[in-house]
DNA sequence: CAACATTAAATGTATGTACATATATTTGCA
DNA sequence: TGCAAATATATGTACATACATTTAATGTTG
């Protein structure tokens, strides 16, 4: 559906001011599915954000500071993601060692196990599966754009 | 630059994959200059979009259902929102004497004032500026598709 | 018209975002 | 060496999101 009925806003000042509304619309409804496909797992999209990086590094571990700068929205708190993360007994955080300020996070063997069983109903259900792969290289091309 | 090399992940399962963690990182890094921009108005990006849509219907009045159907993310707390902007004295809240349940929201003088001042400065520095008009087009096609 | 369902908004709770500040550790250098 | 600056994380607060529940008003139907 054209974004213009999705908000019932028929015009736009320009086609630029319509793009940025676009995305940020569309951005919301990927987070919403995502939200509701998450949650019968327990976990929120952040949670399973944070869960993705650690496997990532998996078996070494990450400090905070890695994940500020591997996550979606670099300014929420890590920390305290990664408490809620703790308390599911989806990750451990121990004192690093070699440096007694950070903190090396892991993820569990719970953890993995759970990534591994979304990993599974997100392959079924492609996302941006109405695109072709030409038209999903431009999408990247051109937002990679808008950042420059 | 590259969403590769934003949140350092070298590779992506597909370019479908990319893509859908390229729109929700673009709306991120667009949210935070939205952010930066409105706060020396003291206002939030949903309290200023609110706002916008009250004046789309000014003079007529808004009911929250209103507020809901035509916000950018429509599980938010319009109520809420709506609270705040009623303690900065840029809205009006009455109950709407032709249904005693809804509640009669009004863009105020100095709420069209705020709005006009935040329009001048949003004018001079164009977002999307990278892209041509031909692309942002595109740009809104592809991503109007990805949600049919 | 009384009882029940529906609708509109507000409220409660857990989580997350944004940002300032605090605490602990390490580093650098006078 | 000692002390200030830098670094890594945690904590506090205000606001927003997500969603369940509550309150009040209006519709509906036997």
């Amino acid at each position: 559906m054209k974004i213009e009925d999705e908000i019932k806003q028929p015009t736009f000042s320009d086609v630029y001011q319509k793009g940025l509304i676009n995305i940020l619309y569309t951005a919301g409804w990927i987070g919403q599915r995502n939200t509701i496909q998450l949650k019968q797992y327990g976990i929120t999209a952040p949670q399973f954000n944070v869960l993705r990086i650690l496997r990532g590094q998996h078996p070494k571990p990450a400090t905070v500071n890695l994940l500020i700068e591997r996550m979606l929205d670099k300014t929420s708190n890590a920390s305290r993601i990664v408490d809620k993360l703790e308390l599911k007994k989806l990750v451990t955080r121990t004192v690093c060692p070699s440096n007694r300020r950070a903190v090396d996070i892991r993820i569990t063997e719970a953890g993995l196990q759970l990534l591994s069983e979304i990993d599974i109903v997100f392959a079924q259900e492609p996302q941006l599966r109405n695109l072709t792969e030409a038209e999903a290289i431009q999408l990247n091309d051109l937002l990679d754009k808008i950042r420059d």
